[in-house]
DNA sequence: TCTTATTTGTTCGTATGTATT
DNA sequence: GAATACATACGAACAAATAAG
């Protein structure tokens, strides 16, 4: 087609839509390697750079994974290995569910439910203020533990989830272990007398974070889900955790009851 | 700089940074006319081509909005107008909140709570099945009562919510009519003896329709957040309501008790 | 370890189309 | 109709990262 032949939609959306029905009808299959830009050119009767944007777009959709260099074990471009994963926001705090067949916590069984296995790795430490300015909002100016998750479903890493907690209650007890124990740290909370009765969560779409890039393998453009998460025992805000979420990947549900009068 | 010279970060994403910093420190400010792409070349000494990459990146996160053509009235490149909307999920369904000085519902409540004016446009309409897929799967393949709620914060369209009611319970009722009457429809829900009892609201990130582009002024790699909503009197499903959202433009909050036994 | 091949990233220059004032 | 401004496309060149031998 010529430069100057302009039909109704640009011909590097009309390439990132037929990418897209490949990917979804098997053409590209999930965890898949794509073919070479100049291949696909070929393949779709147009230029690198036409390609390019596309392979562009649908990077910021999540839907691919570019690593460049020569095609081969580790770079290429990849599809997308996992479908869109479920997350209940109400009922993962209820004790059954958490300790479902044995989950250390509400992850665990998320992804077990939906028929993947989960792998959570997990660093603990302290830190001092400066705090994350939202966290340091909700807890103070105080010394926190950090327990940071990375969570991986199949293999896939799928979420990063920092908690803090304060100092004066975490340390040196069961909260900063490891193994946080069946129920995970909920549980363990409720243990030292800090049982949750209240939850807040505020959800925002934003950029991603280098460090966010690099270990949610996501481009530049693609846009991360951020729940805020607090847990209150009584009046006193007693865990923040800041869940990172690749934004195409996730759905997110609630769930409440209305109490009268309406 | 010549072609071959590539610094750390590419020329296109600096430029979209300086952009962006500019909008946040009042360069540019909200609502704002943005200079042409030549002019913003010659600034950060560069090409347009690369201003034009660096736009459509802005683009993608909302901060823009190009309307194409000589700049004036209509066209040029603009900033958004407005900040970001914060959405109460949850204390938004009750009674005084909802009837908060005069409010016709949660929405007019919410943005003259932080002090700009709520405009909600309202269509009403029957409709048979098909219905678009997500509804039809909750409400099942009946008529139903559609009404197309078009919403705007100081007169800038911020969120589509077609609401889906089964015809057997909406017609000829005051849920047929364009007043809502105090409280909104859940209070009218109430009247006619279906109390919502219980919400459920399931959230993700997708890419926007048409429509959806043309009425909340968004660009195509513009995510959109779908809240669908449901609410339930006892267990059946009185109403389906598909939020649309420009992602980047909303916060939601969530917020419930957790009961024992943890 | 070093060299070569492959693949994507970025930029430039140019040309033309399309939309609005 | 003329002027302005963004949209798209092509081609070329070189950079940078990874793979393969």
């Amino acid at each position: 087609m010529p430069p100057h032949v302009t039909t109704a939609r640009a011909q590097y959306r009309q390439v990132a839509d037929l990418i897209r029905a490949g990917i979804e009808n098997g053409e590209y299959p999930p965890g898949s390697l794509m073919p070479p830009e100049p291949v696909l050119a070929a393949r779709y009767g147009t230029t690198r750079a036409v390609v390019s944007k596309a392979s562009h777009i649908l990077r910021g959709e999540g839907l691919i994974h570019v690593i460049r260099g020569r095609a081969g074990r580790g770079a290429g471009t990849w599809v997308r290995p996992i479908p869109v994963i479920r997350r209940e926001a109400v009922t993962r705090y209820r004790q059954e569910v958490r300790e479902y067949a044995g989950s250390r916590g509400a992850f665990d069984a998320e992804i077990r439910s939906q028929g993947m296995t989960p792998r959570v790795d997990l660093q603990i430490a302290r830190e001092t203020p400066p705090l994350p300015l939202h966290v340091e909002n909700i807890l103070g100016p105080w010394p926190v533990l950090v327990r940071r998750r990375m969570m991986y479903a199949d293999d896939i890493p799928v979420q990063l989830a920092p908690s803090y907690i304060p100092l004066d209650i975490a340390d040196g007890t069961a909260l900063a272990e490891k193994d946080s124990g069946p129920g995970g740290i909920v549980s363990r909370f409720a243990d030292l007398g800090y049982r949750q009765t209240r939850i807040t969560e505020s959800i925002r779409l934003r950029r991603a974070t280098d460090p966010e890039r690099a270990f949610l393998r996501l481009e530049e453009d693609a846009p991360v889900t951020e729940i805020l998460h607090t847990g209150w025992a009584g009046e006193r805000p007693v865990e923040v955790t800041v869940h990172s979420l690749p934004g195409y990947l996730w759905l997110l549900d609630y769930e409440w009851s209305l109490s009268h009068p309406q």
